[in-house]
DNA sequence: ATTTTATGTCAGCCTTGTTGACTTTCCAAG
DNA sequence: CTTGGAAAGTCAACAAGGCTGACATAAAAT
């Protein structure tokens, strides 16, 4: 096997085995990543749909539905599902705009705060241990494979995010 | 905020800010991770499951039936859907165990390794795009956390696959 | 001879995505 | 003031891909 080389730097990094390695990585994660909350939510009548509705709205209070629709990439319809059965448990709530009546702002009721957290706890405890596990310098290279790994518009939600939070 | 520190290290990577920017992270990159594939696929009869099949029996030739279940982590009536499909449409060969002839042993066929190479381009094409713009620090970090992330089973079966690759 | 294991299959259900068609509300441009 | 179009909601129908339960078969193990 040659070694590629350019500028005294290994590419050995992108071979076919490195980046199926990778794919591979993403796969079981995301399985693990998902795992926590999926067990909180089984037998509640939610699923995967509701909790990502619960997590954006939490994150972004006061959120329209389009913007919402745009971050989770669904169908208005697949989302008017979710969002309906959260407004009628009292988790979600729409309030109508003030300066535009048409736009529904969302905003997480008491309720919905508190699923949020716990979903959330759960979700982040695994995160956490990962992190603490890997060690900071690991976790920054994470995080940019990730960003570097989404379409642009995802990662301008993305961003969005980060911005709100820093 | 007081910043904690452990023998000098600063643990600001744990706070919960930093967690769920990268629950966040996973979010969006997995919309990018499963996009190419998915794009592939849509027109044909097949869809993500028929790819996952296709990625695993590809990447471990052999195998019966129960590991790939194991490994994706459905049911087997879910998984014969799938299996079925593609055996009869030629991409995928069941042969009997000589050793155990209760065992089927997946094998792709042709036609079934030339579908797996184009999925698995695509999505190896973004991947190693997101490694380079990264780098191999972290593109190491990445996948120290992703390993941390994964469950126990999931983890042995990934480092099953690493070996056989290395 | 009996039990267990590996696999396959039928039937039916649920969640969550899709498209298409239609309505209501309401801002904004003419 | 009227009207076009955007935002939102709703209904219906459908598909993929999960799930459970029940049952069948072949072959290995006891």
């Amino acid at each position: 096997m040659a070694e590629t080389v350019r500028g005294g730097e290994s590419l050995l990094f992108l071979t076919d085995e490195q980046v199926r390695k990778g794919i591979e990585a993403m796969f079981f994660a995301y399985r693990g990543f998902t795992a926590d909350p999926d067990r909180i939510l089984e037998g509640m009548d939610y699923g995967r749909a509701h909790h990502r509705a619960i997590h954006f709205i939490g994150r972004g209070p006061g959120g329209t539905v389009n913007t919402l629709l745009s971050i989770l990439g669904v169908t208005k319809q697949s989302l008017n599902r979710v969002l309906r059965t959260l407004m009628e448990d009292g988790l979600v709530e729409a309030r109508v705009g003030r300066v535009d009546r048409r736009e529904r702002h969302l905003y997480l009721t008491e309720k919905g705060m508190m699923l949020e957290r716990q979903l959330s706890e759960a979700q982040r405890a695994r995160m956490r241990s990962a992190y603490r596990a890997a060690g900071p310098q690991a976790v920054a290279g994470f995080r940019q494979v990730l960003e570097a790994m989404m379409d642009p518009e995802m990662r301008r939600h993305y961003a969005a995010l980060k911005e709100g939070a820093q």
